[in-house]
RNA sequence: GGCCCGGUGGUCAAGCGGUUAAGACUCCGCCCUUUCACGGCGGCAACACGGGUUCGAGUCCCGUCCGGGUCACCA
């Protein structure tokens, strides 16, 4: 075999710092479980000061989604996950979408099998679940084939695989979250290295890619645990440095099911639908599994440069986590009161315009009012929906115990209401604000005997962002008296 | 079933042989207050179980139980 191909492909390896790559297959679209990996990978390459990668594995063919790729490009630029090379920026190992790779794999593949640390396969391709066609544990009839029968069969046009060829003994590998594993490679099977049709299989893809792009942790699922030691087996046939590997366990719905699309459980964009910013979405998935140490250990808000100063990957849980909703909330109302109003307003305007249409209402002066009461941006409209018209209630509404109200005496406050907003001068917060509150001093009464009855004639609920005084500014003089008048006539 | 991994309040989690076993979310109470929310204060609530090792164990060892992963020509 021509080796210069091996020469020119090793020569090109990128050496130095800290590399990490992110390698979604492209399915549509981006679990939470994949964009905290994408996010500790990321983090593992910038807090080394490394770099980070993008490899799009679409070795299975059956299994590609239309504007996949596109999706997984934008999750990561919102979320703030720059990478240095990937299939639009280009790069120095190139290419970095898998099906333009395919020659590549298969040229290692023979070559390990010159090697004898991999052998052709000429079995069927079992049809039935039962006979898979595959002997594992070094049962293969095929793996006894002399070398020079099996490639003469394989230039002959005969179809074949190529399957790893497990030594016998143990392996240890070692993993910077689990630590040291040791299994018996009685327990490892002879798996498919490149399959039928020519391409590889993930597992085998994956290790020639890691490698040939200078890969120094390998940052994953948990799930792959099981066959690290494979991939170990791998590295060192080919005679390759080891990368550090980093297993994540996954984030789960609850104490038994990973969370799932299947499940109902929300991807990324979903959680966007639902209200949520991705700044919080990044805060709270980069602790669900991970917490930071020493002096930053009670620390939980976190911007992503932030992160990148205070990440370890030691950090990193061992045990799964359950997403929880109500936290990722907790997050996001933090988020949303952070924001300057201006850029509240901005992100809830859409929100704002959709549940109030009353022309005359002043969206920017509602905007700060729902501001702190916000866990999401779908809890706005709820709110506001009285703002375009007051809503069935029950004259109930106008008792509160601690306020000291009830339906006469409520009366009575309008009663005294109307006239003094009428010859109210000026129609602005402090000029309401003080003629309310000289209302209930002159009768020296307290505050809430006649705020609760004039906020509860403007909105006809019991709940509202804003108190009396910002309903009658935000409704404006004429919208206040009117549902006044129609208060008391409520309660006559 | 074999092999591998995991197991601190309902949830996320500190803890690395000696602590009254942090902190956060949720829930409850109080304060603030023109409702609610925000904010402040306080409270409920945990080392899966059984054996060791040790003066001393959530921390180390063994077993049990429970949970997960994996055993594809999917990734």
């Amino acid at each position: 075999m021509d080796m210069t191909w091996f020469d020119e492909m090793e020569g090109r390896i990128p050496t130095g710092g800290a590399r990490t790559r992110f390698a979604p297959s492209p399915t549509g679209y981006m679990h939470v479980g994949n964009l905290r990996t994408a996010l500790y990978t990321w983090l593992i390459a910038r807090s080394l000061g490394g770099k980070f990668i993008l490899r799009i594995e679409d070795t299975d063919q059956g299994r590609l989604v239309e504007g996949a790729v596109d999706i997984i490009y934008k999750t990561l630029r919102d979320c703030g996950l720059t990478w240095d090379e990937g299939p639009d920026v280009g790069g120095p190992v190139g290419p970095y979408i898998q099906t333009q790779r395919r020659d590549l794999y298969g040229r290692y593949a023979h070559l390990l099998v010159e090697k004898g640390a991999a052998y052709y396969c000429f079995c069927e391709k079992a049809e039935s679940e039962e006979d898979s066609g595959d002997f594992g544990r070094a049962a293969d009839p095929c793996r006894d084939i002399p070398y020079a029968v099996a490639k003469a069969r394989v230039d002959a046009g005969e179809p074949y695989v190529i399957r790893q060829k497990i030594p016998a003994g143990q392996t240890t590998f070692s993993d910077a979250i689990y630590g040291d594993i040791t299994v018996d490679n009685a327990d490892l099977d002879d798996q498919v290295l490149l399959k039928r049709d020519g391409l590889p299989t993930y597992n085998f893809a994956n290790v020639i890619d890691d490698h040939l792009m200078g890969i120094t942790h390998v940052v994953r699922g948990s799930e792959y645990l099981s066959s690290a030691p494979k991939y170990d087996l791998l590295y060192r046939a080919f005679g390759w440095a080891v990368p550090t590997y980093v297993h994540c366990s996954p984030v789960m719905r609850d104490a038994q099911n990973k969370m799932s699309k299947r499940h109902g459980d929300p991807s990324y964009e979903d959680l966007l639908a639902m209200g949520f910013l991705s700044q919080a979405v990044v805060n709270y998935v980069a602790l669900l599994g991970w917490s930071p140490r020493g002096e930053y250990a009670e620390t939980e808000f976190f911007t992503l440069e932030e992160l990148v100063g205070v990440f370890d990957l030691h950090g990193i849980s061992k045990s799964p986590a359950i997403f929880d909703l109500e936290k990722l909330k907790y997050f996001n109302a933090h988020y949303l009161r952070a924001l300057a109003p201006q850029a509240f307003f901005d992100l809830a305007r859409p929100y704002l315009e959709a549940a109030v249409h009353a022309p005359a209402i002043d969206l920017a002066l509602v905007a700060p009012l729902v501001q702190p009461r916000c866990d999401t941006l779908l809890d706005i409209a709820p709110q506001v929906d009285f703002f375009d018209a007051v809503p069935e209630y029950d004259n109930e509404l106008y008792c509160h115990k601690k306020m000291k109200t009830d339906q006469a005496n409520s009366l009575e406050a309008l009663g005294w209401v109307i006239p003094a907003l009428e010859a109210l001068p000026e129609w602005n917060f402090d000029a309401i604000h003080d003629c309310l509150i000289a209302l209930a001093e002159a009768h020296e009464l307290k505050n809430g005997r006649i705020m609760w009855p004039v906020r509860t004639a403007l909105s006809g609920k019991a709940v509202t962002p804003g108190g009396a005084v910002e309903l009658c500014h935000i409704l404006g003089r004429e919208e206040t008296l009117k549902r006044l008048r129609a208060g008391v006539e409520h309660l006559s």
